[in-house]
DNA sequence: TTTATATTTCGTTAGTTAACGAAATGAATT
DNA sequence: AATTCATTTCGTTAACTAACGAAATATAAA
């Protein structure tokens, strides 16, 4: 189906969704502090990696009381691994990607969490 | 602006679009032959057009009454250009892909258009 | 200049999406 | 076993999207 082909670009296709991959990129992060970088609601942040997930950009690991998300190291998409490989290029010179990017290697699960 | 950089997935993101890039991607076409092969709505396929055409995917030339679309020849955007020159690698063995082709070679303006 | 044809724009409707808070779930600590 | 904390699921609402037909616009032909 055709619609399935449309699933990968819809995927894409949401300001945050890009700056979770992004962030990502930088390391695994759990859902609290994704939310704290994106200051939305967990439940929010929780649905837009669950569409990540779906499509196949990223994979989670549970660890304990923490979901760890991150990118999928062997996605079985080869347009997956295509876009993940060269994300600079499709979204490049981005001012709140570097902001994101500063913030993800400060936040820290122990202070964000449990507010 | 990041929502800027979401244009170009959201353009992808309707399997109506796919389905007319790859059409042009045979020859250029006017309005009704699209709407022909795809058995939409004229002022549908002509929104889908402009929404084509404002990302920077097609651009159009006036013929008489006519307005022939065709794949833009020269994008600024490098992501564009990539797009174009490897669709088949983002939307690979869609049955209904070759089958459009079929009917575009097929389709003439003189008696799909006037109905 | 009237008529016919191709396309765009407008207004409406149904379906989808992203956001939120509240409630439910699951795992660790007390 | 009860509590705490992280996350997901659910229900709701507002915004967005794709579809249509009707009306407006533009060009060609009569």
């Amino acid at each position: 189906m055709i619609e399935e082909k449309t699933k990968l670009f819809k995927s894409l296709s949401d300001p945050n969704r890009l700056r979770i991959l992004k962030m990502l990129q930088v390391k695994p992060l759990c859902v609290c502090e994704i939310t704290d970088v994106l200051q939305l609601a967990t439940s929010t942040v929780s649905k837009h990696l669950s569409i990540l997930k779906e499509t196949g950009f990223i994979i989670e690991e549970k660890d304990g009381k923490w979901v760890n998300y991150m990118i999928n190291p062997h996605p079985n998409d080869a347009r997956i691994s295509s876009i993940i490989s060269t994300l600079d290029f499709w979204i490049a010179d981005q001012k709140i990607i570097n902001e994101d990017k500063v913030k993800v290697l400060k936040v820290d699960r122990h202070f964000v969490c449990a507010k």
